[in-house]
DNA sequence: CTTGGAGTGTCAACAAGGCTGACTTAATGT
DNA sequence: ACATTAAGTCAGCCTTGTTGACACTCCAAG
């Protein structure tokens, strides 16, 4: 590449960019394996972590909200929501301000669900952190950032503000 | 930015791991949007990408190498195979040494295409390591390196001595 | 007050891509 | 000679995504 010399070339070669795509299938494989068996246990799928980790994250949120941060169909995620409501993981309130709107939340046993699946996630994250240290973690942090584009990054933020 | 703030003491918050989870959810998504969108024009899954990406990462691979590194079954990565191989994508070798062994390779036509999906990627990338900057990319690959598992890591490297 | 549209739920049908289990074929190694 | 290994295949199942169509409730604006 007929490129300038500068610091700008030494993270930027094909090869090493391609090392990094890697590592990310590789490590968001591993992460979510845990997670997966404990799942696989009781007849539930990764689209049941997903839905519980955000209702968890932002207790009230609407379905609408969920769809958008998910990305996936209202009939997709529904017939995942319905489970998790007959199972009594998800309570499903009728809105105070709009009624059409329903507010979701996690029972207790919803709960406790979401804590045996992160505290797996946790552990390993957590042990990670400690073997790459402090400064490495900041990069990872900022790098992840600057990955999820703008479009994402902002309904990411929105979770927050839907909760009502 | 010489100076590391805290650094003695790596205390992290659950709501600190739980962002970080968070954050590599999405930019996975993030990183995977393009090709996703590039493969569906042409009825291949992201399946197809995969197998065509470690293809063409350690050319002359056998099969069973390649369903370790996946950790798919033989009948799920031979549906996939089967169509690159039908489409003039891969090529499927019998081995020298060991005839039992197939050696698997991108044709012309594969390589086209694996460049226009890692090309959608690596921009993608390089344009967030150019944000990030070097010393967060540095630490971005270091805890990934730490997050991959042990037993995934051994996969990893034996991929290229399985180049035979 | 009617009417358009938004938020939600649901039915049906389909596809991709995982899985298990069973079996064949060819080649290898003991 | 025989058991094992690498690869391929058939059949059937599951989860999770997709379209398309439709009903119902409710809000808001004309």
């Amino acid at each position: 590449m007929g490129e300038p010399f500068g610091s700008e070339r030494l993270f930027l070669t094909d090869e090493q960019i391609r090392q990094g795509i890697e590592a990310m299938y590789f490590a968001y494989r591993g992460l979510t394996t845990e997670p997966d068996r404990i799942l696989a246990t009781m007849a539930y799928g990764r689209a049941h972590h997903r839905a519980i980790h955000f209702i968890n994250r932002a207790p009230g949120t609407t379905v609408t909200n969920l769809l958008e941060i998910l990305g996936v169909t209202k009939q997709s995620l529904n017939r995942v929501l319905r489970t998790l409501i007959e199972d009594g993981l998800v309570e499903s309130r009728v809105g105070k301000i709009d009624k059409r709107e329903r507010n979701l939340f996690l029972t207790e046993a919803g709960i406790a669900l979401e804590a045996r699946l992160s505290d797996a996630q946790r552990t390993r994250m957590r042990a990670t952190y400690r073997e790459a240290g402090p400064e490495a973690v900041a990069g990872f942090r900022k790098v992840l950032e600057a990955m999820m584009d703008a479009e994402l990054h902002r309904k990411y933020q929105s979770l927050r503000e839907g909760n009502s």
